[in-house]
DNA sequence: CCAAGACTGCCCAATAGTGGGCAATTGGAG
DNA sequence: CTCCAATTGCCCACTATTGGGCAGTCTTGG
């Protein structure tokens, strides 16, 4: 289970205004068309994508040419930050769902940010400690629950104010690494108790607490050292 | 499958002598007995631990009593790094399996240094940037590579130099998150092919290269973004 | 050298999840 | 408004893994 929702990585909004300004300033805008690739597995180039207004589909394909979802992205959130730190190419696909527009930021100017400003260098530091818990703990999961509760769990993190899931079954099957058949049922099972709506290419949560509460009765904590 | 080995967490044999040095000076020694406690779920100290020489397990106990190791951690391993730059309490047990010798780095002292060298602090970051993309790693592996096969992985981060894997299949089983009796069955599969040997209390690798190959046939690639 | 405990190998039934497939429902484009 | 493609719900057989249990083998301490 992973994925960031902008609940998590507020890399951005977390960041003090000054250096944000100066992030804004110093990166290159790109608009990307709804359904265009932004990027392919494979691409060296070593820049930071951060997402202004859009929706954007990290995925990649396994060796059996399995595709499988990584995260769906939305505003705020940001990818690539990974490979700007440890050069790598990515390695993963990154395509545009819906009309989306992007902040690039190049290496050389993340890296001038890092060496001459303490605070933004702080603030990548507990940004990556973050996304190590938050690794750790979609670990422990995948290990220790239940299809159900993994659900229950993603759907909690995808869901917007109003509780609204707006995926697919079907993407949300590809992104826990699970069969779309072990997800309805899973679905199912939270709908049967009341906590969710199934509808089209939507679900709706009704009982955010309920789901919860379920969570946390599994006691699920994350792990990390 | 979340363990650090030797292999990876190579955080003090990478770190430039002279900041070795100087953690080593600023740190305290503390000797642990086989079968003592180093640190118990819910201590606040907030610590990095070196380990010197010796073997520490890590574990942890679920909320239905089901104990759940995490690591066994050898020399020049360390944990608590994540306490120490987070700040929350230790979630995990840590355990002496024989006499164990520590240093103990405690957050005034590390802050001090990543304060003042700027190449410890890249080292850190650097080594952060490790962790995260082995625990991608993992994750990935988790959800896509059957038992069998995440065994495998699992032997040969353990295996010392000779091949040898010095853990019961109950230790194995546990720390997979796997029960005895699937940890027997992968086992029994690998040794069938003649890539291992099964003994009392513990396994030999016969054929590393073949199972690297089995790994890599799989074709899991981490992922992280 | 022997007894006690630790560990392994294997059996069984039960279960969660998979993969394929198909009919019914929904939403959107023309 | 109608048709098509997308999506869902559900069926099936099949596989991997679990959990419990037990006999046999190995190691260690007295």
């Amino acid at each position: 289970m992973i994925f960031h929702s902008s609940r998590e990585s507020d890399f951005l909004t977390d960041l003090d205004a000054s250096l944000r300004q100066m992030l804004f300033d110093a990166a290159i805008r790109r608009q990307v068309a709804a359904g265009q690739a932004i990027q392919r597995e494979g691409d060296t180039a070593r820049t930071l994508m951060i997402i202004r207004s859009g929706r954007v589909r990290l995925s990649r394909t396994s060796a059996e040419g399995k595709r499988m979802a990584l995260a769906h992205l939305g505003d705020g959130d940001l990818f690539g930050l990974f490979a700007l730190i440890i050069g790598r190419p990515k390695n993963y696909d990154a395509d545009a769902e819906i009309d989306t527009s992007l902040l690039v930021v190049d290496r050389p100017t993340f890296n001038g940010l890092l060496d001459r400003e303490a605070a933004f260098r702080n603030h990548v530091f507990t940004f990556l400690g973050r996304r190590l818990e938050s690794a750790f703990q979609a670990l422990n999961d995948e290990r220790n629950l239940p299809l159900t509760l993994k659900t229950a769990r993603m759907l909690l993190y995808y869901a917007d104010e109003e509780g609204e899931v707006r995926l697919t079954q079907e993407a949300l099957a590809e992104q826990l690494g699970a069969s779309r058949n072990g997800l309805g049922l899973a679905l199912k099972s939270l709908a049967g108790d009341g906590l969710i709506e199934r509808h089209y290419g939507s679900i709706r949560i009704i009982d955010r607490e309920g789901l919860d509460r379920r969570l946390s009765d599994q006691g699920t904590q994350d792990v990390i050292f």
